[in-house]
DNA sequence: TCTTGACCTCAAGTGAACTTCAAGTCGTAT
DNA sequence: ATACGACTTGAAGTTCACTTGAGGTCAAGA
């Protein structure tokens, strides 16, 4: 009755039907029937695409996502796993903090060149040797 | 006399050295020289590999980061695209603060199913309207 | 009833950032 | 001097997350 079709998905989701379908093949999403040939929403699939959007925003790839759903297509997260993906977050954040002040110092810089301004290369080796490079989300 | 072959260089950045080769095809890295056939670099392709890295945490695609290079390899910033830059770090670090709290919440979260615990939905929410997407970081 | 157009499937294509491969070159140690 | 192994090239392959395209189906409105 209130159920949903893919248009109706794509829109309130924000995500293309091509998208929709595309998570269906990879089992993250289900629909809850057909209408002839057309795919039926619960309309509990926004809430399932927006953990699918975090987890996306997280830096997770959609394996790592759809290890957050058990068979049911409910929500089973793992505390620890979310616990350290928080911790990541927070060293990414660290170090995008780090980044964008650098950004700035080296826009106000008056070097002649950004190789001699000290804090653009302490900021370069910061950002280099700093941290061990883990996934990220791609945002096309 | 102090330049480094490409094996010095991959294993003081991190980066190996078909990725340094990739990199040279694009322009983002010059060797000064060869040694017969092999590639000498000038130590301060470390610096610029640091940038490059650093260009990449920051969220910039490699064709962004080559536009921070002058002809002549020396980075050449334009201080409007770097405060530009620094901008959106500003809003992606607010967005992954956000996501970051959210999961710690849902970690601690006592509901019987995430799709019942409000900061969960709140958090859902938040992450799948709030922003738009942009261009991310790939690390394999 | 007929037409329309939104949906369907499956395969192939895309773009970014690399990585791998095959075949060849050459500096260095023995 | 010769062998070894680290380097070279260019092309092709890989992965991820989608997108596009061709050709087909079908529910709903005129």
């Amino acid at each position: 009755m209130s159920d949903l079709d893919i248009a109706r998905v794509a829109s309130q989701s924000g995500l293309p039907a091509s998208t929709l379908r595309y998570y269906e093949s990879l089992g993250l999403i289900h629909p809850v029937g057909r209408h002839g040939l057309r795919r039926q929403y619960h309309p509990s699939v926004l809430q399932t695409l927006g953990l699918i959007t975090l987890g996306r925003a997280a830096g997770l790839n959609l394996a790592e996502i759809k290890l957050m759903f058990a068979a049911d297509g409910q929500p089973q997260i793992d505390r620890e796993r979310l616990n350290h993906k928080a911790d990541e977050l927070d060293e990414t954040i660290l170090r995008l903090s780090a980044v964008r002040d650098g950004l700035r110092s080296v826009a106000r810089c008056e070097a002649p060149s950004h190789l001699e301004c000290p804090s653009f290369l302490r900021l370069i080796t910061a950002a280099t040797y700093q941290h061990k490079r883990k996934s990220q989300p791609r945002r096309p």
